[in-house]
DNA sequence: GCCAACGTTGGC
DNA sequence: GCCAACGTTGGC
């Protein structure tokens, strides 16, 4: 079991629209980096789903519901997209800032590489997230 | 809105 | 294969 943080602009495709949406393929991954994250994605991963630009808080936790396959938004079979669907809203958001000052986050991607959109979090770093958000999920 | 950081592209 | 030029992202 793997542990994952997911950026999007709101404005781009927001927390409440995917809510809505129920379940979502989660496509426009065009960095390799980013891409090889979904490939190794197992269904049942948590994910969390962090606002960029506005916000800068992680909102909310998604799960894996289908693993990497290509990316029905493109003809270039370079891409992949995977399904995820809304586990549960984050009780209290949990902002850049506060990740950025927790001592134990200082070496995630979010802090130190900003632009990679899909990056990896240990089960530990999932938890000070999720502590800090006052938000508990099963099994972390 | 600016700009630093990063990735990609293309000329040589 | 190097590297300058360019485009994009995202924090500020």
């Amino acid at each position: 079991m793997n542990y994952w943080l997911v950026k999007q602009e709101p404005s781009k495709y927001s927390w409440e629209q995917f809510v809505q949406d129920k379940e979502t393929y989660w496509d426009g991954v065009r960095n390799y980096q980013a891409r090889n994250n979904l490939k190794i994605m197992q269904k049942g991963d948590h994910v969390l789903f962090y606002h960029s630009v506005v916000g800068k808080e992680v909102v909310g936790v998604a799960k894996v519901t289908k693993e990497a396959y290509p990316d029905p938004s493109t003809d270039d079979d370079r891409w992949v997209v995977v399904d995820l669907k809304p586990v549960v809203a984050m009780k209290n958001t949990v902002t850049l800032e506060d990740i950025k000052s927790h001592p134990a986050l200082q070496s995630i991607a979010l802090v130190k590489q900003s632009r990679l959109s899909v990056s990896p979090l240990t089960k530990k770093e999932i938890k000070i997230i999720l502590d800090m958000g006052n938000t508990k999920i099963k099994g972390v």
